[in-house]
RNA sequence: GGUUCCGUAGCUCAGUUGGAUAGAGCAACAGCCUUCUAAGCUGUGGGUCGCGCGUUCGCAUCGCGCCGGAAUCACCA
């Protein structure tokens, strides 16, 4: 409702020099959507007001009531309940509404100017050690969201993927493709590559177990038996030959680590996402290394007798925290320092967003501060979005116990639940084989994603692989079923030979579902500017869950085609028309396709 | 133990800066397809918004204290 609320409250200011002498701030004026059991459509909340008129509540809105009915043309009638002035606003202020929404292609989106804020927006952020779970679905699928919501409100956005693509994870994964793999490769064995490099991981902790438990039953306690174990100590050798550059060591980091790329690519693809830069922490680290010795030199950070550097943040409230370690080797969080130096001198970005999940918290606010103190004038710009686990009914995934839901794995699934579902509805007869894969394929993802977006970013979520995702009810098959609908509805005109007019008369009367609808279509730009400020997805996601619930009573109670008024057909179809180009606009910032039947 | 986050119907979740009688979906039960696609619609039942105190005209929402859950506090990433 913003551009009647502004012209509400501004009335309303002028209303209280005019009938009371008194001058009120634009802050004291609380207007709401009126709640269904009421007549009218906006609601003002009085109460704060009334200091100011030195009137009963009732007595005070009933004149605001008058002055707006008389003062403002969008406003045709009002009625008062205790301290809550209800207004009506005209059918035809709608309906106005409605014929604009009608004329743009992208309703509610703003595009970037030249002055537009530039954003900088991280996420996915794989090891290249085993492949993408559901944990990094949602952080896919939250990240490429934001990308398309913050556009859609008038920002540049870059995306961009950091790939954490060294370290000793990825060494144990090598050392075990030496010791067993007997020269497997994704094109030898027909596997994924990600899922491949992933397996030996997995064996490389097999055996590593066998080895501890065979040096604790020789007498060795656990921890020390963990240090010594010959696999883990070859793997650490490993990382120091990597660190030096050795040969064949890197020869096999960057044959194995294409592999996993080639497999992230495909998993990427299939769910719709990708990114405008790719970082690699490989090519980060020492960045990171000479900022914190740069630090040192300008005594922003403390060197201890052996070695180390700290950045001392207990002025703060925190703790000191290690940059580089006593042999001078970095650790994770002087890669980000590295990383966001090299992104500000690349792009100059206006904001630093990190998708990463609530259990670094305290990572990104230790980073923010480091960074403040190192005194980059850009330190503040960072935003860590945090969004919180995906837990499985029997709690945390745990790749040990074999727990973890693959990414491809779920997304095959859900793909296969859409197939038989509507092979048991019967539909989509007449359609080739290609265009209905094409279609269970945007179902399955389809309830993927709006299963993962619905809900707010910062809480934990549960997902139970047992039940599935619900293709009923608030879910993203309901939604793309409402638009398939319409759509069917405008084949069946055009085989009429009925045309969808450019505009609904203005002078046509409402219903209360058709003016409901029109009232919610009239908020999808700001939802759109909210869920980009809040950086909350889940925002527009139960913005369009709502609108086509209302649409769907609508289109249950009335018909469109068999409609005898000609004015009246020409507004429900109208309106139908901008129903689906919200919803499909809707759900394409959700990053969800939608079929043209199903 | 310190810090941060979460706690709303049996289950999964909405509830924008405090506002009127707290909403959906799933599950259960009862109806609606010769009429624009029934992945839909209608109805019934289901609540001490974790608990307590405070702030005020008014709190699920703000403050404090408990209770319960999660994360984090490494020379791991």
């Amino acid at each position: 409702m913003q551009a009647i609320e502004q012209m509400l409250t501004s009335a309303v200011v002028e209303g209280f020099k005019v009938l009371y002498g008194a001058s009120c701030t634009p802050g004291m004026i609380q207007l709401q959507k009126t709640r269904k059991e009421f007549e009218g459509d906006i609601t003002l909340v009085v109460f704060p007001l009334l200091k100011l008129s030195g009137k009963a509540p009732d007595v005070t809105a009933g004149e605001l009531g008058n002055y707006l009915q008389a003062n403002l043309p969008g406003i045709t009638g009002f009625n008062v309940v205790k301290g809550f002035l209800n207004l009506v606003v005209s059918g035809r202020y709608f309906l106005q509404q409605l014929n604009r929404a009608a004329s743009e292609d992208y309703y509610g989106f703003c595009s970037a100017g030249e002055n537009s804020a530039i954003i900088m927006l991280e996420y996915s952020s794989p090891n290249t050690n085993k492949p993408l779970h559901l944990g990094h679905i949602r952080n896919n699928l939250l990240g490429f969201s934001m990308s398309k919501i913050l556009k859609a409100s008038g920002k540049k956005v870059i995306k961009t993927n950091l790939v954490n693509d060294r370290g000793i994870h990825i060494c144990k994964s090598m050392l075990a493709w030496q010791l067993f793999g007997r020269g497997e490769t994704p094109q030898s064995s027909g596997k994924k590559g990600d899922h491949l490099v992933g397996e030996y991981y997995v064996k490389f902790d097999q055996e590593f177990k066998k080895q501890v438990s065979e040096l604790v039953s020789t007498g060795l306690k656990q921890e020390e038996a963990e240090k010594k174990a010959p696999l883990m100590l070859a793997a650490q050798e490993m990382l120091r030959k990597w660190e030096a550059g050795d040969e064949t060591v890197m020869t096999l980091w960057k044959e194995m680590n294409s592999w996993v790329y080639a497999g992230f690519e495909e998993t990427y693809r299939r769910l719709g996402v990708d990114f405008d830069k790719i970082y690699y922490e490989s090519e980060t680290w020492l960045p990171g290394k000479k900022a914190v010795l740069d630090g040192l030199a300008g005594d922003l950070l403390v060197q201890r007798p052996d070695g180390s550097v700290w950045a001392d943040l207990r002025a703060e409230g925190l703790d000191e925290k290690v940059l580089l370690r006593s042999d001078g080797t970095s650790v994770y969080i002087t890669q980000d320092i590295g990383t966001a130096q090299v992104r500000y001198q690349e792009f100059k970005p206006d904001k630093m967003v990190y998708v990463v999940g609530n259990e670094q918290n305290y990572h990104f606010t230790v980073l923010s501060l480091i960074l403040s103190k190192l005194e980059y004038p850009w330190a503040k710009s960072l935003h860590h979005l945090s969004y919180g686990m995906v837990e499985l009914p029997e709690g945390k995934m745990k790749s040990r116990e074999g727990t973890v839901v693959d990414a491809d794995d779920l997304m095959d699934e859900m793909i296969s639940t859409a197939r038989e579902m509507s092979k048991e509805l019967g539909k989509l007869e007449g359609l080739n084989e290609l265009e209905k894969e094409n279609i269970f394929r945007i179902i399955g993802l389809g309830a993927l994603k709006y299963y993962m977006l619905k809900v707010d970013p910062v809480k934990n979520m549960l997902f139970n692989p047992r039940e599935s995702i619900d293709f009923d009810g608030n879910t993203g098959p309901f939604i793309q079923y409402t638009f398939t609908r319409i759509r069917s509805v405008f084949r069946k005109a055009a085989e009429q030979g009925i045309e969808i007019p450019c505009e609904a008369p203005l002078h046509v009367q409402l219903n209360d579902k058709e003016k409901n609808i029109l009232r919610l279509l009239h908020e999808f730009p700001a939802v759109v500017q909210d869920s980009g400020n809040m950086y909350n997805p889940s925002l527009i996601a139960n913005y369009v869950y709502d609108l086509v619930k209302e649409y769907n009573q609508f289109y249950h109670e009335y018909s469109i085609l068999k409609e005898d008024d000609p004015e009246k057909k020409a507004l429900r179809l109208v309106l139908s028309r901008v129903v689906s180009g919200v919803v499909k606009n809707g759900m394409e910032l959700l990053g969800i396709e939608m079929p043209e039947r199903m």
